[in-house]
DNA sequence: TAGTCAATTAACTGTATAGCTATATAATGT
DNA sequence: ACATTATATAGCTATACAGTTAATTGACTA
């Protein structure tokens, strides 16, 4: 067993919040969601996810207030209930695309072959 | 094997990014950067964690772009190169704090045992 | 060059969890 | 009540990885 950790029990929540978000599949539902509201058979449809498998991201989504569900009829809708959660996606994605133009620069200026 | 998953290969640096900041003691260290540049050992003594186990964090925040490294004569100096880190950070710690006031008020509003 | 201290890496174990199949629950229609 | 369709859950396997101990590398010094 680990033991680590000290005082620091308040960064768990956000650890956890932190963590949903780090799942491909958790962040294909959220953009596919970016549209509009959707029940899961749409969900499954838009993503190619696995109906068991979805139903639980679509469940951790929830539990971590991302997501918000809306049973209706026989059918559940979900939507995104936090628009922090796009501005995050943004903000790490802007930061991203930037280090990539870095290093392509880099990489121009490093490169032997190049004519210039 | 799983094989879920379609043309969303772009979300992959997205989820690496949001993993790298999804565990405590990763977290523990920025926090304990975000005075300024420490050494290894010194973040060793401010978080508490294992050397080992230390290294291999640092390791991954530094891959990530999250910190940044610098050696100096027998020892290793970090320090959090992207201040994008922080906001995000207090963006979720913000978010966090915001739920669990509305879940205390709620919380309150449910209460039979209160005397308002 | 041998010795020492700092940091990294290798190898291992235990735990968490993504995705799977199969089953159960829930809402609606016959 | 029974069948049907939409979600959710249980149970399983394989993989990823945090934390551990032990060995390794690297920089400096006597």
């Amino acid at each position: 067993m680990p033991q680590e950790s000290n005082n620091m029990e308040f960064l768990t929540p956000v650890a956890e919040y932190f963590k949903v978000l780090s799942e491909i599949s958790r962040l294909q539902i959220v953009i596919c969601l970016k549209s509009g509201t959707k029940n899961v058979s749409e969900i499954g449809a838009a993503t190619g996810l696995g109906q068991a498998n979805l139903s639980k991201h679509l469940k951790l989504l929830t539990q971590a207030g991302i997501l918000a569900r809306k049973p209706q009829g026989v059918s559940v809708y979900y939507e995104v209930s936090d628009p922090l959660t796009f501005e995050l996606c943004e903000l790490v994605c802007d930061r991203i695309y930037q280090r990539m133009q870095e290093q392509a620069k880099q990489f121009k200026k490093m490169n032997s072959f190049s004519t210039n």
